[in-house]
DNA sequence: CTGAAAGCGCTAACAT
DNA sequence: ATGTTAGCGCTTTCAG
């Protein structure tokens, strides 16, 4: 009776369990299971048996069993916040490579930059019970975390720090990254210059406005209201913002561009401008040597592969106060960055 | 006894469970379990006092013992070539989408075009019992999959079909592109076409090549050994391929790249030549526009969408035969395509 | 070297 | 409206 309800029920498809296995070899489910493991402490005879058992019925162990006994899932989350997003390619792909060295699968989503579903994503990943968890944070209020931090979830924040709670962080250097680009632009006789970064609510946008303000500020520029932008990264807003930098009453004769995204709505707008507008880009993009962009570049796969080790290093057992890892960006001159303002 | 044992193990870091919230909100397990899931059939009351257990005990269910009871995991698995490759990214990202529209998450990894680690990864992911799973393949063997598709794993190729398995595949028009593109090129009055490719083994880069041919014969022009390159899709092989056609003893006026990495090195190999080659490339690049790239363009997007429509249609009881969807490639000219040869 | 029994945290089925 | 019991498929413990 009993079985025969758990035959009509067909949960995994009425897969073979370990037990079918055992029957069929003849022997304990505890000698499948260590077959099955690689564990010592059996003959080759019987191996070779529940191993022909095995192949028949097309058994493969259910790891979410062993989850539930074991309490490791060996699987990471990483949250970020557009997978399709050139920049998160690499550092996905580098967190994977990490996780597949120490045998671990890796979950992803993209928080889509909402504070909401950055929070849904990242405790669905807890009610999972991944073993670490890697956050690219939308939000700037990350104190939801801090019930599965304590319960042993290890957590790392990668290119932007974690709101409001005391955790461990991957950055790039947008501060410093900004201040030397601009400076860049100074030095090559710049005066005018214009910012267009995302909203300032995201950390880095507001790092790298602060590295624009304190280039200007070393060299003693003054910063006109018209010249700074922030919002979307919207091709519309950015192009729109664009335009008006170089119609203000004080036209600004450079740019300063926060990220990837605005960098390329800056190049196709700048392209059917008049007269030659210097540029300069934070992130590298694909082909920008070819197109003569002169970008800040970071090295997004470093940071994916650094936090993922610090993640690996939390999860064997390495203790002490969280910290905060700044790795530094490259300026790369390529020709939109070099070129001259127009001689008044 | 057992309940020192119990909390001397630390599982889970010592997570609170379901009982623990049961006895602290005095009540039974099966009322929290109604709580948590949010059943009907509590009293307001008593689902205050258990909401406010949870919350004290700081309690997020375990969805590794839910599954085991439940038999699905909510869980889709997608295994891909490269995460870092922008192609992919959209690709991901829109798989992404339908499954949380679903309510599922994603777990992907990246086979890196190796087909030994595209059978690891897609059996771990079996067995952590992913409802589906969506491939690209890297191999042209895939009846290592038989078993779990007969347990009921709903299996979606994407980009190239499955090989020796009869299953569900969503697919690019490679032949038709590449035809309408050297076609493209030989109305533009080419008659010396190059093909540079990726390795036959590929089906998609077989596809091309062959549409390549077709397109070649339809217009009733020779073609030379010379003129076709086939192998890794590696910087320096491509670069090598390009510079070898345009020497040769009947140099190569125009080339058709079989893919986005091959096109990116053509054109930045061609950009250190001395007379203009045309090309059209297969799949579109950011910034192409600006570049003035014609290219085949197919939607990555669409691709991994109707696939996982697709894979949940299946997962929601879709019967009949695995079908094969082929997406139409639209031709973008932006220059490069339309160069005419040098007049001879 | 092998196996029986207990139980991981949850949900389904059945009481009350 | 609420609680009790059994058991998902595996690993752990302990006894042969």
């Amino acid at each position: 009776m009993a079985d025969i309800a758990r035959r009509t029920d067909h949960r995994y498809g009425n897969r073979p369990t370990m037990k079918d296995v055992a029957a069929r070899a003849g022997v304990g489910l505890k000698t499948v299971s260590r077959v099955v493991n690689g564990e010592p402490g059996v003959t080759p005879d019987t191996e070779r048996r529940v191993q022909e058992a095995i192949e028949a019925l097309g058994f493969r162990r259910n790891d979410s069993a062993r989850v539930l006994r074991k309490g490791r899932t060996a699987t990471i989350g990483l949250v970020l916040e557009d997978l399709a997003d050139p920049f998160y390619g690499p550092l996905s792909r580098a967190v994977e490579e990490v996780a597949r060295a120490h045998g671990a699968l890796l979950i992803n989503g993209s928080s889509a930059e909402d504070p909401d579903r950055e929070q849904e994503l990242a405790l669905a990943l807890c009610a999972r019970r991944v073993d670490g968890l890697i956050v690219i944070p939308a939000g700037d209020d990350h104190r939801y975390l801090e019930p599965e931090i304590r319960a042993g979830v290890a957590t790392v924040f990668v290119d932007r720090p974690a709101g409001r709670i005391d955790a461990d962080a991957v950055l790039s250097d947008s501060f410093g990254g900004a201040r030397t680009g601009v400076a860049h632009l100074i030095a090559h006789g710049h005066r005018r210059i214009g910012f267009i970064g995302d909203r300032p609510r995201i950390h880095t946008g507001a790092e790298r406005l602060r590295g624009y303000h304190a280039a200007m500020e070393d060299a003693g520029l003054p910063v006109k209201d018209d010249w700074v932008s922030l919002g979307s990264t919207h091709p519309e807003r950015v192009g729109a913002a664009v335009r008006a930098m170089l119609t203000a009453p004080e036209p600004v004769t450079a740019l300063f561009a926060g990220n990837n995204r605005v960098t390329v709505t800056a190049v196709r707008t700048l392209a059917g401008h008049a007269s030659p507008v210097a540029l300069v880009g934070f992130d590298d993009i694909e082909l920008a040597d070819l197109l003569g962009i002169t970008v800040i570049a970071q090295d997004a796969a470093a940071l994916g592969r650094t936090a993922a080790e610090r993640l690996f290093r939390r999860l064997d057992g390495a203790g002490g106060a969280p910290e905060r890892v700044v790795l530094g960006t490259t300026l790369i001159a390529r020709g939109s960055g070099e070129i001259a303002p127009p001689t008044a």
